[in-house]
DNA sequence: ATCCCCACCTGGCCGC
DNA sequence: TGCGGCCAGGTGGGGA
């Protein structure tokens, strides 16, 4: 499911009813999600009190009073859900929830299918976490401009579209928005990215361009709730919209969308994944 | 160091 | 209706 403006548009749903509760039960599906959860989890989180939220890259951070913090991954179905007061009455655990936080008048559900999300405790800052820690800056930061880019490419011979995965270059896209990007900018995403640079280091005009596709996207992305495929909601259960924009994405065999081009989106795959892209507008 | 590949899971869809 | 095969928004860890 879920990239970074996903996550975004979960944590700003939870935000408004969490903030300032504290959680008073805890249920436990017992399966394990991809890393187990800490046997002492139920111990340390009851009776905490909520105290703000955060994201990095696709991570939520819920900072917690007591100094501990729950760090949760959603991996590729994870979601949560706030349930009303009046769902929360005699809600029995359904298929695929894993962690319930119950609170005074309401629960928070986290469900997974797939269990390749994943949620640790930590009573340091969250942001020094070993996984955490090795992220590259987040799009919609200062610390990610043309400059750090070019220096990252800088005579590196990997594909454009594996580079933009890699979390330790730029965090928080994923497949859906790193194709789109490279739609947005022309570039195809075969392309090696050294030859996004000078070799003197600085950025060509196409890395600068990328880099304002990358923000125009994100930035888009949020404003419309994220996009839903399958079943993502954002906690309150609502729809995003992005996914009625894209261009590349999931569209193998249908016309490009550029007016002057008759040519048809294609999908190859690139390190095990997906790639959607028009051979003709990307160059 | 750098990069690629696999594994981890369930479920939905398509073709036979 | 059933079954096999393929696909899916991610990424840590191991190996080349």
């Amino acid at each position: 499911m879920p990239e970074l403006p996903e996550v975004e548009t979960v944590k700003k749903g939870l935000e408004d009813f969490i903030i300032n509760q504290t959680i008073k039960k805890i249920y436990l599906s017992g399966l394990p999600l991809r890393f187990p959860l800490p046997n002492n989890f139920k111990t340390l989180v009851l009776g905490k009190e909520i105290l703000s939220v955060g994201r990095r890259a696709k991570y939520l951070l819920f900072y917690l009073s007591g100094n501990i913090s729950i760090i949760s991954h959603l991996g590729m179905s994870g979601s949560y859900r706030v349930l009303s007061s009046t769902e929360s009455q005699d809600y029995i655990p359904e298929k695929h929830d894993h962690v319930i936080f119950e609170f005074k008048d309401f629960k928070v559900v986290y469900n997974d299918p797939r269990r390749f999300g994943y949620i640790f405790i930590t009573d340091k800052d969250p942001q020094d976490h070993k996984l955490i820690k090795p992220l590259g800056p987040e799009p919609m930061s200062n610390s990610f401009n043309e400059n750090t880019l070019a220096e990252a490419f800088y005579r590196k011979d990997r594909p454009v579209k594996n580079a933009l995965l890699d979390q330790s270059i730029l965090s928080g896209l994923g497949n859906i928005y790193v194709c789109e990007a490279l739609f947005r900018s022309n570039i195809n995403p075969k392309k090696k990215i050294k030859q996004l640079v000078y070799s003197d280091g600085s950025p060509k005009n196409s890395l600068i361009i990328l880099k304002n596709k990358i923000n125009e996207i994100i930035e888009e992305a949020i404003a419309l709730g994220g996009s839903s495929l399958k079943d993502f909601s954002n906690a309150e259960g609502k729809m995003g919209y992005f996914q009625n924009t894209f261009t590349v994405y999931g569209r193998e065999g249908e016309s490009c969308i550029s007016e002057e081009c008759n040519a048809n989106i294609i999908r190859i795959i690139q390190s095990g994944r997906s790639t959607f892209y028009c051979p003709n507008c990307q160059k």
